[in-house]
RNA sequence: GCUGGGAUAGCGAAGUGGUCAAACGCAUCUGACUGUAAAUCAGACGACUUAUGUCUUCGGGGGUUCGACUCCCUCUCCCAGCACCA
């Protein structure tokens, strides 16, 4: 398949600044994209964009890998209603490393660069950048952007200048990397096409060169019609320290019955063909959560490498059949009578006594798979301790 | 700098001297029903104890009062308008 075609079969497109999207099959380019380090990790939102970058590179496209050592250091006002923290230099270096990091391992075996838009802020003087980059902008455009007039406005936060400056160095990214790399696309998520745009408009400007912007669609929850890979835990993280592997595992299993075509074609990179057999058998038999699994196992696999997406999947097999597994937090526990509560607690099921209580008065706590209807357990080693539906912890 | 408005639990938002641990909505949690889905229904949703009691909360600090989220002073932050703008 072309890639113009596989990108609009697997549902990767938005807007876009080129008129035909067929040269991206005719010709090979060089295009970036770049990832905020407000955190350590990426979250699945970030991974859409990650799988289409992978599209574009096996189809012979070269990758520019961008961590925004600088913009992290500024934050990015798009898409909040608050000013936001100044992060720490060595905050930024942190989450920049992990950033880089998390590029290896999906991307790894592919060809791709990776470059920090640190190193050429850090000496970029603020003269020399008002003359050759804030001159560049129209203060009416910048005001005009939607997000801009809902910070200022009545009931709007407030936006420091800092922020409200921070496309202006988004924008010169692109140009940076048009000179030195040969750059001529940016990818990024819908939410980030004004901050983007600017680029565009300052290559033409400064070097009367053509750039262009491919934007994929924010993923929505079709169920819910909220932004998709936010859960009752906040988001969902690719670093497995934040979400562990089978937390990982079990939210792209619990996806809901709507969206699961969506997501098999966002976010794995199974074919057509394999696709439509998965939800011709979904279609005959949902219960069977046929399309779940494959989701499930296919982006653990990518995200966290084969080893781990299989022990995720025998965890989640055992699991609800009542054993406990490699993946199931272990709790010390020394054997003998308990109180309910206290275990709880200790386990890390319930933040607070009365959250423990609450957990158990509403029969919500189960031992080995039954209900524990008494205030005092006895606990053994290798107990299965569960609480609700897939909250497990196994005892030693 | 001046004037006015505002800051309430994860979010939004009521509450203008006691009946406020604080309405309501969203989010979340548990249960029922299911397919570890969605929808629906029921309950919970500060902490400690368990019985219906104690303690800590309504931007920070101080005060008035028997008693304050509610009144006064002050500080911090936000918004709007005005003024200033070499």
């Amino acid at each position: 398949m072309k890639l113009s075609q596989e990108l609009a079969w697997r549902g990767f497109t938005n807007q876009t600044t080129l008129k035909d999207i067929t040269v991206l099959d005719s010709e090979k380019i060089t295009f970036y994209w770049g990832v905020d380090p407000s955190s350590n990790s990426m979250t699945v939102g970030n991974l859409a964009i990650a799988m289409m970058v992978l599209h574009f590179i096996s189809h012979g496209h070269k990758a520019v890998l961008l961590v925004g050592g600088a913009t992290g250091l500024i934050g990015d006002p798009d898409g909040k209603d608050e000013e936001r923290d100044l992060k720490t230099v060595e905050e930024v270096a942190k989450n920049k490393a992990g950033i880089a990091l998390q590029y290896q391992q999906i991307f790894a075996g592919q060809p791709f660069t990776i470059v920090d838009n640190y190193d050429w802020f850090k000496d970029f003087g603020y003269l020399q950048f008002l003359r050759d980059v804030g001159k560049h902008f129209s203060m009416t455009q910048l005001l005009q952007r939607d997000f801009i007039q809902s910070r200022i406005g009545q009931g709007g936060k407030g936006i420091s200048y800092a922020e409200f400056s921070y496309s202006l160095i988004q924008g010169y990214d692109f140009l940076h990397l048009f000179r030195t790399k040969g750059v001529t696309l940016q990818v990024c998520g819908a939410d980030q096409w004004g901050n983007s745009i600017s680029g565009v408009d300052l290559i033409r400007k400064v070097e009367g060169g053509e750039a262009h912007i491919w934007s994929a669609p924010l993923v929505v929850n079709k169920a819910t019609g909220k932004k998709f890979g936010k859960t009752e835990n906040g988001a969902i993280w690719l670093d497995s320290s934040k979400t562990s592997v089978f937390d990982f595992y079990q939210f792209w299993l619990n996806a809901d019955d709507q969206g699961v075509l969506d997501y098999l074609k966002i976010y794995t990179l199974l074919t057509k063909d394999q696709i439509d057999s998965l939800m011709g058998e979904f279609t005959q038999n949902p219960a069977g959560r046929a399309a779940q699994k494959a989701l499930a196992y296919e982006v653990t696999k990518i995200v966290h490498g084969e080893a781990e997406a299989k022990k995720a999947k025998e965890a989640t097999a055992t699991l609800f059949s009542g054993e406990a597994s490699d993946l199931t937090p272990i709790v010390q526990m020394p054997e003998g009578e308990h109180e309910v509560i206290e275990v709880l607690v200790k386990a890390g099921l319930a933040t607070s006594n009365s959250e423990a209580r609450r957990l158990f008065d509403q029969g919500g706590v189960k031992l080995n798979q039954q209900k524990v209807g008494s205030p005092r357990v006895t606990l053994k080693s290798g107990d299965l301790l569960q609480v609700g539906k897939r909250r497990f912890v196994k005892i030693s």
